[in-house]
Parts: structure tokens; C-alpha cells; sequence
DNA sequence: GCCGTTTTCGGCCCGACTGTTTTCAGTCG
């Protein structure tokens, strides 16, 4: 991967040109613009200059002719002459030394030239010694900021995952819209956009008593400290570790407002620019024509319309070409959480699980599901007292016994262990017992990417799988994902009809939206499950609609958004 | 350095907040 190599050693050009005498502040912009290109790239551009050399390259938006060769050149060569040349110049580890909260590309040089910070250690002693707050344009304050900001560098809290910050997020929406001080509040950012990490909050309120709500707002038990707080917006950094944004805005500018703080960046620049070239401005209060009269604002809706695009979920907003289909009106129309009817993966105390079948069953039920389907471990998965042959037959009848009591429908079914060679860890007459087969690989995730395609093939190949659970095996900040060629394994997929899972588990979210994507060019079908090991797990189905969605899946697509007589026709016959 | 249905030249998104200034530069999102 050349990607975060790459976006890096284009932030710190454009870093070093900021600090050139002449001015060059546009050149410094286009190559802040490729960095964020790359680094939120889909797919490597070692590989799309493999596939489709410099032209291909310069397709990406913001990546010309210059930047297209410098990439070439790093590829082919290691190496950029202009970044090794303006390294000499400043040899200063931009790229950790501004990811510390307050400094940027000028305050960095500025203590290097005065005191000779090079690097995050350097940063520390001089902290530690006191020699910043002498500095001309610096002060105790400063001092003590960058202390801060050190510490919050070392504590290394990266993104959380969105199972995480989202409950904190209500949590902390809840408490605001109870104070009644506000009337509108939301939660916007990459929160509202599900993404499956997420790097802080952002809240969005409106309110005639903008003091008050920022009064409170530095004030609840969830805040660790204040980081700034004017008028009409707060940052605080919260005890969870992650930092949040509350803004307050008149209820005329709301929606202009929540369109700006929903982002993404890339997707919000292209909507300025399409609103300049209509001869309005855009801004997080509204949109405004020449003369300077607000003309949107008080709704998305609005605001969207006025630029001639047809509102979208906040999951697309990712300049990932949905504002060319908003602009055609070719929206997809995506699944909702309330189009799903089932679920498919789903433990019970039959292996690893906690509950009992009917408790599971019942609290499915509460939920308003009409069906799940019982997915208890093999043998191989010892650890989690997966069942062999002998007791997957008497767990079977058991399921049978419990959908005569009435109820949701039960589908008989497993998480069928794919061994290391490819084969299932259960008898095929076993297997034909089942409504459906769902299989996932455990163990052995190391193997070398050959074997691992060829091992999941094989498995499809038997015609006994009918649903690939957890596919890449990720956690996120915890485990990479299997290395295997997925697009072959697609392929095989759309050949032996096999449903990719979609794992609402909030640490893998597996297949991931860019995996969904990528599916999407194979003739598949996706199913939208919780892996719930207990009942409270089954609300995590959100987080799988949120993937969901941000894969642009329809309804149509998504196969427990069936009623479980037409979903069983699915699935493999024997 | 990038880009084009107002442009192949002349534009380039924009506002909030802070600290150290005495009118604003730097940083952030």
C-alpha cells in the first residue's frame, strides 16, 4: 500500500511550501487536496498506475499532471526529488509534530529555527524545560496547550469505533434536549455519516439561548476539559477520550448547518463549487445569492435542492459519485433498518452464547423480527464449545421442538467452521439437516494469500455454503483482515450462489463498506446479521444498516429483508 | 499545482476561536 505513504509525504510538501517566503499559499492547497485524494482512497495507487500508468492517476480529482509524475517517480524510484530537496531544507518531522493539537505548519518551523525542534522529543523537553513560553507569538499558554496536546499524542487514542462513540453521542443529545434549552439538535460528522470508526463527535443544536447550551455543555459529567468555548461553539474533550464539537446556529441556518457539519470534506467542497458556479454561496448558515439573501437554510432538503440535487442519506455523502446521481435524480433508494425482517447469525448457549433458544427467540421478537436463524459453532471452535455431528443432530430436533411452542420462526442452521484445507467441519448429511448453511473461517488466518483463496473457493465450491459470514475476519484496531484475493472469492461466490454477510458486531463490521462496493460489480446478495451472542447484541443491526448503506445497497439486494418462505428458496436444496 | 457549461488564464471554500497581538496570524474542521 502506497496510499498513507504517499498522502504523507504530500502534507509535508505542503507543509514546507506554506512556510516559503514567496507566496505559494494555492500550491500549498493543491497539494494538501491530493494528499486527502489519496489518503481516502478506495484502492492503492500503486495499483491504479499499474493498471492504467499516469493517466489513470490523473483521473483522481485533484492530482494533475505535476502530482501524477511525483507519484510515479515514488513508485518506480522510493523517492520524490522535490520533497528529498525541500527535506534538506527543513529537517522536521512534520507529520507527527502537527498532529499535536494547536500546531501547525508554522508554529513547527517556528521552533525549529528558535530552538531547534525537530522532532515529538525534541517538542517534549523543550516543554519540559520551559523553553517555549519565551518565544515571540508564544506564551505561558501556549505552553500549557502543547503540553496538552503531547499527552493526549501519547495516550495514542485513535478512532473509536462508531458502537462506541455513538452511544455517547445520544447519550449526550439526550441530556441537552432535556435541558430544554435547544430546539433542533442532531448529531452530525462521520458519526451521522456511520462510519465505522470515528475521530470525534460533532453536535449540532439549534437554540435562541446559544450562552446557556454552551454553559452546559462544558459542564456535563461526560467532559474531561474544555478545549474551546466561544459564543456559539464548545469543543470539549470527553472522558472516553474523544473530542467533541457542539455548535449552536439560529434555527433559520439549521439545515445549511447540518448539511456543512454532516460532511464528508470532499463531498462538501464539490457542493461549494457547484454552488459557485450557480452564483450562490454556500456556507454553514444557508445559501446565499450575489447580493448576499439567503435563498436555503432551513433544511437539507433546501439547500440540496437549490443546487438542483436530490437530498441523499448522510451514509453516501463521501464524494464517492453519489452527487452526480443526485443530480441525475438515479439515487438509490437504500435499505432501512425496518426493511430487515430477520436475522441470520445468531448464537445461543449452545456453544458460545448466553441465553437459552427462547429467550433469544423472544427478545427477537420484541424487536419486531420474524424470524432467526440459530447459528451455534462447530467442533473445531473447542474454545467456544462448538458441537460435533452427534450433537448438532440433537440441537436440530431442539429447534424443531421449539418452533412447535409457537413463536418466531427459527431456521435451523450453524457457523460451520471452514478448515484450514477448505473443507466444513461437519458431515454433509449433517448439513443437509439445515435450512441454510452459514460458514466462517476461525483459524489459521495467516495462511499466504494463495492458500487462503483457494481454501475459501473450495469451500464454495462444495455447494454447501449459503452464506459467508465475517469474510475478511477484521477487527478494527485489533486484527487485519485475511489476506485473500476477493475478488476471485466474489467470483466464486456469484458461481455457487453463496450471500456475503454483512456482521453488524461493532468490531467487525465485516464485510466493510469498500468491500460491499466492491461486491457490488459480482452478481451477490448480502445478509444483514447481528452475530449476537446475547439479546442486547441484536441492536447492533444498525451499525450493519449504517455499512449497509454506505455500500449503497437497495432493499433488493439484501436478502433478510425477505419473509422467510421466499428467503428458504434461496438457499442450496438436497 | 489543479482546473474549466462564465475561464487554457486566472481563479482557487470559508468561518470560529485563541493567544498574543494592539489589529491579526495561526490553527482547526
Amino acid at each position: 500500500m502506497y496510499n498513507t505513504k504517499i498522502a504523507e509525504i504530500f502534507e509535508e510538501i505542503a507543509n514546507m511550501l506554506a512556510l516559503d517566503e514567496v507566496e505559494r499559499r494555492f500550491e500549498v492547497l493543491a497539494y494538501r487536496k491530493a494528499a486527502l485524494t489519496i489518503s481516502s482512497l478506495q484502492e492503492d495507487v500503486g495499483e491504479i498506475y499499474k493498471k492504467k500508468g499516469v493517466e489513470g492517476l490523473m483521473e483522481l480529482p485533484g492530482i494533475g499532471k505535476g502530482i501524477a509524475g511525483s507519484i510515479k517517480e515514488y513508485i518506480e524510484t522510493g523517492k520524490i526529488k522535490k520533497y528529498e530537496e525541500l527535506k534538506k531544507q527543513y529537517p522536521i518531522d512534520f507529520t507527527n509534530l502537527t498532529k499535536i493539537q494547536g500546531m501547525g505548519a508554522k508554529r513547527t518551523f517556528k521552533l525549529y529555527q528558535t530552538i531547534g525542534v525537530k522532532n515529538i522529543d525534541d517538542l517534549r523537553k523543550a516543554v519540559d524545560q520551559h523553553k517555549i513560553r519565551g518565544l515571540e507569538g508564544f506564551g505561558e499558554r501556549s505552553e500549557e496547550e502543547i503540553k496538552k496536546g503531547l499527552a493526549q499524542f501519547d495516550s495514542g487514542k485513535g478512532r473509536m469505533l462508531l458502537g462506541h462513540a455513538l452511544p455517547e453521542a445520544e447519550a449526550i443529545v439526550k441530556k441537552l434536549r432535556d435541558s430544554g434549552l435547544v430546539k433542533q439538535i442532531t448529531i452530525a460528522g462521520s458519526t451521522r455519516r456511520m462510519r465505522e470508526t470515528v475521530g470525534d463527535l460533532d453536535i449540532l443544536v439549534s437554540s435562541s439561548k446559544a450562552d446557556a447550551v454552551m454553559e452546559m455543555a462544558k459542564k456535563m459529567q461526560e467532559v474531561e476539559r474544555t478545549i474551546v468555548s466561544g459564543p456559539t461553539k464548545t469543543t470539549v474533550l470527553l472522558k472516553i477520550g474523544l473530542t467533541c464539537d457542539i455548535r449552536v446556529v439560529e434555527d433559520s441556518s439549521f439545515g445549511a448547518a447540518l448539511q456543512y457539519f454532516t460532511g464528508n470534506k470532499d463531498h462538501n467542497v464539490k457542493l461549494r463549487e457547484i454552488a459557485i458556479k450557480k452564483g450562490y454561496k454556500l456556507n454553514e448558515y444557508g445559501l446565499f445569492d450575489r447580493k448576499g439573501k439567503s435563498v436555503a437554510g432551513k433544511t437539507e432538503e433546501e439547500v440540496y435542492s437549490k443546487l438542483g440535487l436530490d437530498w441523499m442519506e448522510p451514509e453516501m455523502r463521501e464524494n464517492r459519485g453519489e452527487i452526480d446521481l443526485a443530480m441525475s435524480r438515479k439515487l438509490p433508494k437504500l435499505v432501512q433498518q425496518e426493511d430487515v425482517l430477520g436475522d441470520l447469525h445468531v448464537h445461543t448457549n449452545h456453544s458460545d452464547g448466553l441465553e437459552p433458544l427462547g429467550e433469544m427467540a423472544a427478545s427477537a421478537a420484541k424487536l419486531g423480527l420474524k424470524y432467526i436463524g440459530i447459528t451455534d459453532h462447530t467442533k473445531s471452535e473447542y474454545q467456544a464449545r462448538g458441537m460435533d455431528d452427534k450433537k448438532f443432530v440433537k440441537h436440530l430436533e431442539g429447534i424443531d421442538k421449539e418452533n412447535e411452542r409457537g413463536g418466531i420462526r427459527l431456521l435451523k442452521s450453524a457457523e460451520i467452521d471452514i478448515l484450514k484445507d477448505g473443507s466444513l467441519d461437519l458431515e454433509n448429511k449433517t448439513l443437509e439437516m439445515m435450512d441454510y448453511r452459514l460458514a466462517s473461517i476461525h483459524t489459521n488466518l495467516n495462511l499466504k494469500r494463495d492458500e487462503m483463496t483457494k481454501r475459501v473457493i473450495k469451500a464454495f465450491d462444495s455447494g454447501y455454503v449459503d452464506i459467508w459470514a465475517h469474510p475478511t475476519d477484521r477487527l478494527i484496531n485489533a486484527r487485519p483482515p485475511i489476506d485473500v484475493d476477493l475478488d476471485k472469492v466474489f467470483e466464486a461466490a456469484e458461481r455457487n450462489n453463496v450471500i456475503l454477510e454483512i456482521d453488524s458486531y461493532p468490531d467487525r463490521l465485516d464485510l466493510n463498506d469498500e468491500n460491499i462496493f466492491k461486491a457490488r460489480n459480482y452478481k451477490v446478495k448480502f445478509s444483514i446479521d447481528t452475530d449476537s451472542h446475547r439479546s442486547e447484541n441484536m441492536l447492533f443491526l444498525r451499525y450493519g444498516i449504517g455499512m449497509a448503506k454506505r455500500g449503497w445497497l437497495t432493499k433488493e439486494l439484501v436478502v433478510n429483508t425477505l419473509p422467510a418462505e421466499k428467503l428458504l428458496k434461496l438457499f442450496h436444496k438436497f
